[in-house]
RNA sequence: GCACCCAUAGCUCAGCUGGAUAGAGCGCUGCCCUCCGAAGGCAGAGGCCAGAGGUUCGAAUCCUCUUGGGUGCGCCA
């Protein structure tokens, strides 16, 4: 349960019932109404700027509302005091028992605690990672998958119906690209002399396998073939192979996509001529010359008629081309295609997960997108570059030698929690620094470390607790019976309020596909908990085990279970194990 | 030249879609640590939220302009 949206609830009920009273305006609109936590503790438990949103349409002053509203909040079972503070914010002070409460429903929930059908079943598709096939994944594929990853998982839990895909895009250039350089390792595995690897080609040392795998399977054959006899079987072959490579770093990563959708299916099945066809008839494409871009001119620019989409229609720039000089079509027209395959599909919310250098995309995408279906929406979240170090110095990448990074190399370094961790310790669209000795370090300024730290010393205090009294029972069925009115401290009533809070933090970074306020909420609440235990140190009375009174210590455990708990479920979104032990 | 993203404490960054006195970590200063896990703890100093206008009861947050960074700009994906 939400706390904000059942006294939202109430607020909005008694507001309706003003209004039936002749006290407001019979029609309000609500919706700006804000039901949430005051920044300041000193002003209560709950707080709403309800008289303030309504001050216009009642034509009456916000406090002249407020004290209409307030004395009917008084009433209720759970509410302690009402005040009116401030312009005309109403502050609502909440029995503890109310709050005492909420351990022992989040005690009952488990990990389920803070799932909500905000989402109500909704479909929607998050596209992400969807690197080329070319190699394997480096360092800024590894954060739009964890990105992506992590969004999918708080999608879901926000009540979302999420289907998780990656695009496979095996139909351009670069797959030729990837054919010949494979072409080169397999005549290097008969045992020719290949020398150094041609510019343009790829010279990653991955290919060699492949290479290997083409000899076994097709023996000398192509030894000495023209290109067209074994391009397109080895650009299948090549593909196949880089895709397993991705899958199993993906696997490595805990990312699991349900859907791997071949563009080149798309070209194939003629998809792609539908759908302009019908984008065609609705007067959204048209056959022009487009001017040159202003400030990087192209050497080989000529003016060309082209098919091009009507992307300034739907608040693009300029209209795009949908065709290439030879005639194939280019990335976006594939990607049309690709979009109204998700749309018919079911899915009417898209969200593209991509890499900041494609930000010039977007605007045109959205277009499309507009352009194909009025209903259907897109928002792409762009991931900002990861910039590697080692004890503060930044790393040195090659990317012509083929030494770069790899996803691999970091999650075989630190470790898969780690690596999704402090993946989402940035907002999306700003650098991330990566630095390998600090992402492993065991203090407070790791919040990988901190909030794990937070978990594993509850499970050892729980532990603790049942060696002290023989028969405690530590179960969460038994803590849910323990007498949690004895949780009367101010920084236990602080810390089941910051677990209450858990909810709306789910439904408000699922509204604003955000993943990474949940790694900061986590890691506030973990500094929550440490807090508390410090308090023990100066004063025994607050420690969790209290010698000789059971029934304060199974208060206790219940207390900072449902902490562990919501630190679990938090975790579980980010795509974290939380750990029992760290010694 | 145009578009998009960004600008918050000395440094690295949050800031809950417009709320009340702008937060955290590091660094700095001062105290404390034989105590459930001190791989520390408590407290303090530090801000014209890049600048200027505008919107309104109310702006770090929304709009416009300026400055300063990043990204991208037919036939790459």
């Amino acid at each position: 349960m939400n706390v904000f949206t059942h006294f939202r609830g109430i607020i909005d009920t008694e507001l309706a019932a003003l209004s039936a009273a002749g006290d407001l305006p019979e029609t309000l609109d609500t919706k700006n109404i804000a039901v949430e936590p005051p920044r300041d503790a000193s002003h209560g438990d709950i707080a709403t700027n309800a008289a303030l949103v309504l001050s216009k349409q009642a034509k009456r002053k916000p406090r002249d509302i407020a004290e209409l509203l307030a004395p009917r909040l008084e009433g209720l079972s759970d509410v302690d005091a009402v005040e009116i503070a401030g312009p005309g914010f109403i502050n609502l002070r909440l029995a503890p028992s109310f709050w005492q409460n909420q351990v022992l429903i989040i005690l009952e929930d488990g990990k389920a605690f803070g799932s909500s059908e905000m989402g109500a079943g909704e479909p929607v598709n998050v596209e992400y990672v969807s690197a080329n096939p070319t190699g394997p994944l480096h360092v800024g594929h590894t954060r739009g998958a964890v990105f992506g990853d992590a969004l999918s998982n708080l999608l879901s839990k926000a009540g979302f119906k999420v289907s998780k895909e990656y695009l496979i895009n095996d139909a351009g250039g670069q797959i030729d690209v990837l054919a010949r350089s494979s072409y080169l390792r397999y005549c290097e595995a008969h045992g020719r002399d290949i020398g150094a690897i041609p510019e343009g080609l790829y010279p990653g040392e991955y290919l060699i396998p492949v290479g290997e795998m083409l000899k076994e399977k097709y023996g000398d054959k192509w030894l000495d073939a023209d290109e067209s006899e074994w391009i397109e079987t080895i650009r299948d072959e090549a593909t196949d192979a880089m895709m397993d490579l991705i899958r199993e770093d993906l696997k490595v990563l805990g990312v699991e996509h349900e859907v791997f959708f071949s563009e080149k299916t798309l070209h194939k099945s003629g998809r792609i001529d539908e759908v302009i066809a019908d984008l065609r008839a609705r007067g959204h494409i048209y056959e022009g010359v487009l001017e040159p871009p202003k400030g990087k001119k192209p050497d080989d620019w000529e003016a060309r008629e082209q098919t091009l989409f009507r992307a300034t229609d739907f608040g693009d720039d300029v209209d795009r081309a949908l065709q290439k000089s030879n005639g194939d079509y280019t990335y976006f027209g594939a990607d049309i295609a690709y979009h109204y395959d998700k749309y018919q599909r079911g899915f009417k919310n898209m969200i593209n997960v991509w890499g900041a250098d494609h930000g010039g995309y977007v605007k045109r995408m959205q277009a499309a997108v507009k352009g194909l279906a009025e209903d259907g929406d897109l928002d792409v979240k762009l991931c900002q570059l990861v910039r590697l170090f080692r004890d503060g110095e930044p790393f040195k990448m090659s990317k012509r030698s083929g030494n770069f990074i790899t996803m691999r190399d970091v999650v075989d370094e630190v470790g898969r929690d780690v690596t999704r961790f402090i993946m989402l310790t940035r907002k999306n669209d700003a650098p991330l620094d990566f630095d390998f000795a600090k992402v492993t370090e065991q203090s407070k300024d790791n919040p990988v470390f901190y909030v794990q730290y937070a978990h594993a010393r509850i499970c050892s205090v729980i532990g603790k607790a049942q060696a002290a009294f023989a028969d405690l029972d530590a179960s969460d069925e038994a803590l849910a019976g323990a007498d949690v009115s004895k949780l009367s401290h101010e920084s236990e009533i602080a810390m089941i309020q910051q677990c209450a809070a858990w909810p709306r933090m789910v439904e408000a970074a699922a509204e604003a596909h955000e993943p990474h306020r949940i790694a900061f909420f986590l890691y506030d609440l973990a500094s929550e908990f440490h807090t508390f235990w410090n308090k023990g140190n100066d004063n025994p009375s607050l420690r969790f085990i209290i010698d000789g009174d059971e029934e304060m210590t199974k208060a206790r455990l219940a207390l900072i279970r449902s902490v562990a708990l919501v630190i679990a479920s938090g975790l579980e979104v980010l795509g974290v194990t939380p750990v029992e032990e760290m010694r």
